[in-house]
DNA sequence: ATAGTATTTGGTCAAACGTCCAAGGCGATC
DNA sequence: GATCGCCTTGGACGTTTGACCAAATACTAT
């Protein structure tokens, strides 16, 4: 209706950027052609490389939104939460919704391995990932974790690693693992004593 | 020379298979090309189709067989340690011969990636990953573990997650994050003592 | 030598790919 | 209502892709 050619741009920029999010974990990053993107997203091929430089550009903006969006949403668990062992555990457990063979698990997986390939996507990725991991740190070391980076570091390997293991095995539950993690983010030293 | 056919089939059938591996964790899974690969393992485009049904069975066959050795290899460093807590730290040391973005690091993830989209993939990469997790879960159960098979999940996803990582960030090392994994396999309740 | 079997070659095929561009559409501005 | 600028179209381009196959080659058995 009335609607001006920036604002009609800006839209069909944006449904081009939820398609490449949708696609890149339905079909993988190096399976996103042109043509499928401008088809889901409702719009002809010619225009994504009117929005974007490239397909390649397409994908990287639209990934690295997406984990940032993921990234945060989880931060604001931690947050929240009343320690930062609560905070881990709300995470593990709201990773749950997921069942690891879905668009948005796979996504975080699939721009992990692109990251590997393409520069400008791993400086991307790299910053925002230290930045969460920065987050988490500090929250430990406020609790007093006597190793908090060590400590940050499993358990984001931890969560990776769970969703990438989910879309093998969608029995695994994050219940189940969840008491374990605490033992890595309890600020006590471990518990040997003999 | 004095070689029989069918050892020459079977010479560049082997061949194929490496270059297959190789190039798995290299390209990526759907960068792979039946030329690429041919021209890696030094034969024609045309053998491909000769030796496998389909590209997608060399890859299936290629990953299977080294995901297999490789997790075999890991499960001996389990068997020759003294404790499952040492037999699991020795396999995370291990893992530092890695650095996240060697090929053989991403054929692992790759093949992950591609299970979740291949239904016969996902059925071998299951059985493996589930056999595997077995052996772990017999091996904390022996030494007496409260919850061994939560323990052998997390230890898994932890594992493969922290290779994922270090594609990213290449700093990340294995003896820093090794004193956590021991709570986790620790054989004792959770040091929450108060 | 001959016939038979397994492997390898070199090329063809249609389909899909990323990128580019001339032309047209369309609201805003004068 | 003409003009301008941004957005959109539809098609073209040169490559690359997986698959397939008839012919050539190499070894084996008769």
């Amino acid at each position: 209706m009335g609607e001006t050619s920036i604002e009609r741009g800006r839209h069909a920029r944006a449904r081009l950027l939820v398609a490449a999010r949708e696609l890149i974990g339905e079909l993988g990053w190096n399976a996103v052609s042109t043509r499928t993107l401008a088809e889901r997203a409702g719009v002809r091929s010619g225009l994504v490389h009117y929005h974007f430089d490239s397909l390649q550009a397409l994908l990287r903006h639209a990934a690295l939104a997406e984990v940032q969006r993921m990234l945060d949403d989880t931060r604001a668990l931690l947050a929240e939460a009343t320690s930062p062992s609560d905070g881990v555990e709300q995470m593990l457990l709201d990773l749950d919704q997921y069942n690891g063979a879905d668009s948005a698990s796979l996504l975080f997986v699939e721009t992990y391995l692109a990251a590997t390939r393409d520069h400008e996507l791993r400086q991307g990725m790299s910053a925002l990932v230290a930045d969460f991991r920065d987050s988490l740190t500090e929250a430990l070391t406020r609790s007093g974790h006597p190793s908090p980076q060590a400590a940050a570091s499993a358990v984001m390997a931890l969560f990776d690693g769970f969703v990438l293991h989910k879309g093998l095995d969608p029995g695994l539950s994050a219940e189940q693992v969840a008491p374990l993690l605490r033992r890595v983010t309890n600020t006590e030293e471990d518990g040997e004593r003999r």
